[in-house]
RNA sequence: GGGUAGGUACCGAAGCGGUCAAACGGGGCAGACUGUAAAUCUGCUGGCUAUGCCUUCGAAGGUUCGAAUCCUUCCCUGCCCA
């Protein structure tokens, strides 16, 4: 194992907060590698960039020889985690959360390395757990300290409602800590209060409590709210390297800026080309999760923007039932499976929004006879060339 | 258990018998501008094979020529009191 200075100066970089530094440096200091418990709520598929930042911690601790300890929140996903919500989120079925699991931790292993990660369900030994049992483990808190939560304060303050299940959320996840038998627990800025419960639980049990380790929440596409799929704002870590790269070409200065700190670990270079430097960014990003060549096709398909000629674009067939732009464009949108309704597509064309080989067309009526490798533009972000 | 206020489109919120597919704000989308960024300005924002038609205002019934608006029952939520 390295130094523990070498350890502690990695592992502390980036991060958000810690409880505490001290009692990391002490931990690490006794030579035996460390367990770093990460627990993930199966409710989303997708895993994204936002959560990339806690993996990538994560994978630090693998990489100095510490044990990762993914815990599947299976048991925990029935109750939905309040953190940052204004009501109690949709309960999930059993089916569902597997499923999810199973998706969310192939992905997870594009960044952790599966050999070293140990994976345990919460379910495990909560769904053991008798009426009495749960008394027991709530009557280990009290109400106040539950009501401190910043996210149950709000909505009381707002008249809102708090479902009593969700204030088990905290007690529920500190309880895994002891399970565990957690050296450490990761999570983003946002769980402190959870893992801090977790703290008073080893405590109860006589357990060295664990060190809480928080990593900055990463914004969303937006720029405000943090990243997550329910709200549309996410760069997913299996999409493809196109998407992967429009959407984050899309991005503010602002945000680059902060992409580049909290997913690269590298602060931009202030008299570069903001153009530039975003190019750079977004193709780091794809090289990650793709391929360098990857990266770099997407950068040539961007710099030849102007050349139609040149960019590689999904094909598509115009329908044969169809020759009016309306269907024409409504079969396109299907094609790249994202579908649209037959007023949406009438609202693209009359605003300006389709052309033909950069020519706008806005009458939805127009029968344009394509012809075989013009380019379709759709929106934005889309374009498809006819084949 | 008692009292009281509510449930409207993606969200917040007007409307309280016809002129309501439903004001306004946010969000989203499109156009202009630009570095295909941000900011700004403009337009759009239920569906449809579309100068019209169809389905929406917690749910189901009812009154009426006509209901988001009135009545009945039911479901859901907040607040105050116990």
């Amino acid at each position: 194992m390295k130094p523990v200075a070498e350890q502690l100066e990695i592992l502390t970089s980036g991060t958000a907060q810690i409880v505490s530094e001290k009692e990391l440096a002490k931990k690490l200091e006794r030579g035996t590698p460390l367990r770093a418990k990460l627990g993930v709520d199966p409710t989303s598929p997708d895993l994204h960039l936002g959560h990339s930042v806690v993996l990538e911690k994560l994978r630090q601790f693998q990489m100095l020889g510490h044990q990762a300890v993914l815990i599947i929140g299976d048991f925990t996903a029935q109750i939905g985690d309040p953190t940052g919500r204004s009501k109690a989120r949709p309960p999930l079925s059993r089916e569902d959360i597997l499923v999810n699991a199973k998706t969310y931790t192939e992905q997870a292993f594009r960044i952790l390395d599966k050999e070293k990660t140990e994976i345990v369900f919460n379910g495990e030994w909560f769904n053991k757990m008798t009426f009495s049992d749960v008394i027991q483990l709530n009557a280990r808190v009290t109400m106040q300290q539950m009501l401190q939560r910043e996210d149950f304060k709000n909505r009381i303050a707002n008249d809102q409602e708090v479902r009593l299940h969700e204030i088990q959320y905290p007690i529920v996840q500190g309880w895994d800590s002891v399970e565990v038998r957690a050296d450490v627990e990761l999570g983003g800025t946002d769980q402190l209060f959870n893992i801090l419960v977790g703290r008073d639980m080893q405590k109860s049990e006589g357990m060295e409590p664990q060190v809480v380790m928080c990593m900055p929440l990463l914004e969303g596409l937006d720029g405000v709210q943090k990243m997550s799929k329910s709200l549309g704002n996410y760069v997913g870590i299996c999409e493809p390297a196109g998407e992967m790269f429009g959407k984050l070409m899309s991005v503010s200065d602002e945000l680059m800026a902060r992409y580049s700190t909290l997913l690269l670990g590298e602060e931009i270079d202030p008299d570069a080309h903001p153009l530039e430097t975003k190019k750079a960014m977004a193709a780091a990003l794809v090289t990650r999760y793709h391929s360098e060549e990857a990266a770099q096709k997407e950068i040539d398909n961007w710099n030849n923007r102007g050349n139609l000629e040149e960019v590689e674009l999904p094909a598509f067939s115009p329908p044969a039932d169809r020759s009016d732009l309306l269907g024409i464009v409504g079969a396109a949108f299907q094609s790249i499976d994202e579908p649209k309704s037959g007023s949406d597509i009438r609202r693209l064309i009359q605003q300006g929004s389709i052309q033909i080989d950069g020519e706008k067309v806005t009458d939805p009526k127009a029968e344009p006879g394509l012809e075989a490798g013009q380019v379709l533009k759709l929106n934005k972000k889309r374009s498809v060339r006819i084949g």
